[in-house]
DNA sequence: CAAACGTATGTATGTATGTGCATATATCTA
DNA sequence: TAGATATATGCACATACATACATACGTTTG
């Protein structure tokens, strides 16, 4: 048996992991880190963001447990803690590539009504 | 070949389906659509919200493609869109679900430790 | 130990988000 | 058509978020 309040408390932490994922540049980052481990300044160069900002999106992530950090000399070393996290990412992604392909449909057809 | 820009407008579309994912009230909303169709005043009550806040979020859900809306007479019924959108929050509370046990088990073992 | 490099953070600022309250809008029914 | 019911929205407000800039902190190397 489960507390309402643990359960609602499981609830806040679903939702922060998601907000986690809400921003497209943490999004670029993950994906970026799902192909290799990177350090601060190769992200903010990747993805094109100022240092701290960069800094700063991973400590994100890392308080949310999407990515974890190691300091390797000067540098900290970021990596993808789980590979779930690129599933449900592409889930998301997938659901949205199904409602893009559907109103391009949608205009579609809505043209050729205008052209008949 | 894709535009820079298209493809990120793309990404900038899949942070928002997370961020309709980011709080937890919209996660009790859809998974309570997920067992069944819902009105609005059905899911305030379940969710234990006022009707404007539940209107409210039901809107951004609807906007991000995760719900869709149907006036039934004097209600207004709203019904999950795709699974996927289940699939995927499941797969990131299982990775919570990992890091609340794996941060249960340090502690177990630090209490341990001061015992001996 | 000093300089260089990489990372984190304090501060300020603009923007976005969630909420309640009151009210507008839409639909049904008598 | 008037009244009841259900939903959406304008407004005000408090809070959270993303960012740049400057600077502090940690690590390596000369």
């Amino acid at each position: 048996m489960i507390s309402p309040k643990l359960s609602q408390e499981v609830t806040r932490l679903h939702a922060e992991i998601c907000s986690g994922l809400a921003d497209p540049r943490r999004i670029l980052i993950i994906y970026a880190l799902s192909e290799q481990s990177r350090n601060v300044s190769e992200i903010a160069n990747e993805i094109e963001i100022s240092q701290s900002a960069a800094s700063r999106h991973l400590t994100i992530l890392r308080e949310r447990g999407i990515v974890s950090a190691n300091r390797a000399g000067q540098s900290v070393v970021y990596k993808l803690q789980d590979k779930r996290i690129i599933q449900a990412l592409d889930l998301l992604r997938a659901v949205l590539a199904d409602k893009l392909k559907s109103q391009a449909d949608l205009a579609n057809s809505a043209s050729e009504a205008f052209s008949n």
